[in-house]
DNA sequence: ATGATTGTGGTGAGAAGTGGGGAATAAGGG
DNA sequence: CCCTTATTCCCCACTTCTCACCACAATCAT
């Protein structure tokens, strides 16, 4: 289980280092893939094929779940660690998430987002929005 | 069950202590995480883990899951007491409540809370306003 | 009064973040 | 086809910070 907001620097290699909390559960190897929202999701492999086994159930269903299958798919990079915890991140995904030099590392359940530092506190905010409406309406 | 007021000093390091009662009652690994109001919750594991299952069973579709599950997950943290007693207020939970030098700690049944000082004080007076208000409108 | 417990501060060893260098590989031009 | 050049990837080194332990002082209870 992966929790907490950690902030990075990513080196101009495109290395990001993760949290040292992660790594211990991620020592085999591990998958980037491009986020439904604009973020990279980091996959441990057993947490990917579990959601490639679910998301291949549904490719013959509507022309929408094969587009989210060709996204996550087409942009999927198995990457390992260096001796010092990082990962390169791959341009494909770098730009996609607009990440430059700040990265922030979210631990999300059973994966990781990696957000532009930035867009990650605007959709922070959005995220705390809904959870208090939450709050709110459940408390009646 | 958490009850009583406590306050105490954060050193430079962040480290604030719980008081003695409670640690008794959270041997175990412990989480902490943002409050619905501006401060630190404390969760023993269990009473995290439930709170998380039952506010994620909330979600509204799969966008609103993400989100919640951002929120819960990425404002948590695992701690742990050193020999004295104390635990590390990461660094995004400390500016979230602005906790600085004073800090009080708050039993609130089954979990607890980390004031800024102030703050404490103000939130007391509103909490206060409206026992008494509660209170007058039932003696009717 | 005395002993135990608790609050507070500090210190040192180890880990973690960051940056750079060198070897192997791939690419491109002569 | 070979040599030169560029790029990638892995390892190494430095500095900073974190964490666990230790020590003192104050408080509380017996």
């Amino acid at each position: 289980m992966f929790f907490g907001e950690y902030s990075y620097k990513v080196d101009e290699k495109g290395r990001a280092p993760l949290p040292p909390k992660f790594r211990r559960d991620m020592r085999d190897s591990i998958i980037l893939s491009r986020g439904v929202e604009k973020c990279i999701t980091v996959y441990p492999l057993a947490e990917w094929k579990r959601l490639a086994e679910s998301l291949s159930s549904k490719a013959m269903g509507p022309a929408s779940s094969r587009r989210i299958n060709r996204s996550i798919f087409g942009s999927a990079f198995s990457v390992s660690f260096d001796k010092q915890g990082r990962v390169i991140l791959p341009p494909t995904l770098r730009d996609y998430a607009e990440i430059k030099e700040g990265v922030v590392v979210v631990g999300v359940n059973n994966s990781v987002e990696l957000w532009n530092s930035e867009l990650w506190k605007e959709e922070k905010q959005k995220s705390d929005d809904q959870v208090s409406q939450i709050a709110e309406s459940s408390e009646a």
